[in-house]
DNA sequence: AATGTCACTTCATCAGATGAAAATCCAACT
DNA sequence: AGTTGGATTTTCATCTGATGAAGTGACATT
């Protein structure tokens, strides 16, 4: 079971890590982002492949392979001689590595901080719960590791977050069931994303720690209850971080 | 608020109802349903451009935009001079239409099966009691529709299972966050792909009303924790039908 | 045996040409 | 006036050829 180092910010898209330069993958970036960011409204059509060419400065093929991956991804249409069109926001593939990041990474709005927030408290404590049905030995053990490295780095808050995260995909993944841990890795992008809004004082984040603890030994006890319990109980404190946080500054 | 009427199958990919012809499309799809079906395995390589010409009969412009879609998709990863490589299990995206499609259609393994029924646990009960939460009168009201066409379609083994999946998403729906509701509306791509395996009889069929029934009726009332263990009844039930159904024909 | 060079493989990218489908427009007909 | 029919144009679809760049691997030299 793999820990998914799944790419940070551009995953799927970027196929060679030397080469973001990849012309497709500029072309990929550009009009994901203005799509995802709304300034290329769905319903509307986006300039025709010879614009493109001209405005990003690349080829036509470079223009084409890229409109080509954000029609996969749901965001674009193309229609002979009618143009290229941005698709309905239902048909967009919202857990993409790509469109997530486009859609958290630029300042994030209130109303996607809630989104969030609702997510894990919807989905956590029922992966918590199945967690403790399906956990082996050596899941529970990288659980207990990731308690660990909670505790050792409860005072600095940026390897706090990263601890923060990694324990909750250790719960996930031993739930043994690589769709459900995906979703979580999917969340985990969104949540770096918006992580300033998790960054609470050093006091804050030792206090969650005996909640994860409760997680951590209900899942180890296969106490599917208590873990489903102890689980909700962390989100439930982390939405109303959340929405405390987007009250004071916004 | 759409009840997300996305494609079943080629979902994302199909840019053209009428024109799953384009050649791109095709061989997204041939390359694709090889990968995920595990004739072409992690780690080696595809074959090289020239040869894709000629085995799929198209240009390569085709090719390459095709490759390109499924490098979006986290399946493929190209690298200049050394071919292109199928890209690890834990890269793709495995909630995208297409790699549910690809790995869900063709004769679902038991495993898959477990994991979906798992997933369905995991998640959707915490989806209910958000519903309960969130839920407007409007969301409500289609809730109850849903479940009225659940009740006009229990002697339909067919109908029945639409029904069935337009009722969870009515839930999912009422939570009113669209990354929840994507996550489901790619669960019934796959629940419909499995759906054999759901096909009971029709008196088992009005067996699981009275438990819709109370889940509806919980959510309309704001009752956050019934809706959840309501649905949580409801889910357990289908997996343990599931077991016993790749038990008895597997 | 180690190393440096060189040819080769394979993808990256652009440019040009042809084709096809659909939208638009305009005129003729009812 | 409204409708229909076709001609025109727009725009994407696809193939082909050429050039480039980045690794790979073999081979010869020391």
């Amino acid at each position: 079971m793999k820990t998914g180092a799944r790419g940070i910010a551009c995953g799927a898209v970027a196929t060679d890590p030397q080469r973001d330069s990849a012309r497709n993958v500029q072309v990929v970036h550009a009009l994901g982002a203005r799509i995802v960011g709304g300034s290329l409204a769905p319903g509307t059509s986006i300039p025709i492949e010879e614009e493109l060419v001209g405005e990003l400065g690349v080829g036509r093929s470079a223009v084409r392979e890229g409109v080509k991956v954000l029609a996969g991804k749901g965001l674009l249409e193309t229609r002979r001689s009618a143009g290229t069109i941005v698709r309905p926001r239902e048909s967009w593939n919202l857990l993409d590595a790509d469109v997530l990041s486009w859609r958290f990474e630029p300042e994030p709005r209130p109303e996607d901080i809630r989104v969030l927030a609702d997510l894990r408290v919807a989905l956590e404590p029922g992966a918590a719960r199945v967690a403790a049905e399906r956990a082996d030995a050596a899941a529970v053990r990288r659980i207990d590791e990731a308690l660990a490295a909670l505790y050792a780095t409860a005072d600095d808050p940026e390897p706090f977050i990263e601890a923060d995260l990694a324990f909750h995909q250790a719960v996930f993944a031993a739930a043994d069931n690589d769709l459900l841990l995906y979703v979580y890795d999917m969340i985990s992008i969104a949540l770096r994303s918006v992580r300033q809004v998790h960054t609470r004082s050093v006091a804050h984040n030792k206090e969650t720690l005996p909640g994860h603890e409760r997680v951590a030994q209900a899942i180890r006890r296969r106490h599917h209850r208590k873990a489903e319990e102890a689980m909700r109980t962390v989100v439930e404190v982390a939405r109303a971080d959340a929405e405390q946080h987007v009250r004071l500054c916004c």
